[in-house]
DNA sequence: ACAGAACAACGACCACGGTAGTATTACCTT
DNA sequence: AAGGTAATACTACCGTGGTCGTTGTTCTGT
């Protein structure tokens, strides 16, 4: 629906996956849930959280003294608008050069094949 | 090989995606090339290739008065480095769970499921 | 020989992601 | 009441993608 909402930085798109899994969060949840892979300062989080309240990417509410953030674009959204952006940019827009690719540089587990192989039976049944 | 191949722009990408297509290009080829989808100046697409020669993207050499540039990546490097980013960053590694979401938010034609399934059956085999 | 075209070099500017320090305010504890 | 604490607001800064204009140089056509 929002327009552009491929273009998300890697702290964004962190920040929201912190968002998806829960209903709220204040900016010490997000802080403190990305403590051990990024140190980053309290502020940092907390300026993030505004601009992208601006971008119209979260939404916040007063809870006391505290905001409690809550993602205003669906995981599904952003994954979708994302993804098709790279197969689109990256792979003429063509899906199988892509999985091609993924297929063909990534470590692949047999399981996860047969997993795609019944993805792909179930597309096609849908789209008989 | 090289650091951080994946954070590229869309122009960026569109040029080495020019240059990948000849052996040698000037930056009067280039620009005319991408001149039906992008009006840009030809002074924009000079200081880009100069940028991006500054971050080994790309080499120049030159002819007469003219700058001849070369990618410096592989397509093939450029689409793992920037398809692998996606994947972990979007969908946590998973590969089937980038591939479902490509598959049920996607138009995809029945000629392409056919495509896709013989890849896999290609990757069974080959991982066998 | 001179005007103009072609081209690289350089600098300028904007937007934005990312990062954080400082200021302010409000609350809590002793 | 005072001092510490926790929270947001504001400002600033850097890097970089993207976009050009200007300038200087060199080549070329008449």
């Amino acid at each position: 629906m929002k327009s552009s909402t491929h273009r998300l930085g890697d702290l964004q798109l962190r920040i929201l996956q912190s968002l998806w899994a829960r209903p709220d969060a204040s900016v010490a949840d997000v802080h403190s849930e990305l403590k051990p892979e990024r140190d980053l300062a309290h502020t940092t989080i907390a300026t993030m959280l505004r601009k992208m309240e601006a971008r119209g990417l979260v939404t916040h509410r007063e809870e006391g003294r505290s905001f409690l953030y809550r993602a205003n674009v669906a995981a599904d959204e952003v994954s979708r608008s994302v993804g098709n952006h790279l197969v689109e940019k990256l792979f003429e827009g063509s899906l199988s050069g892509a999985v091609h690719h993924l297929l063909t540089t990534r470590e692949v587990s047999r399981a996860e094949l047969e997993e795609l192989e019944k993805l792909i039976k179930e597309a096609k049944r849908r789209s008989k």
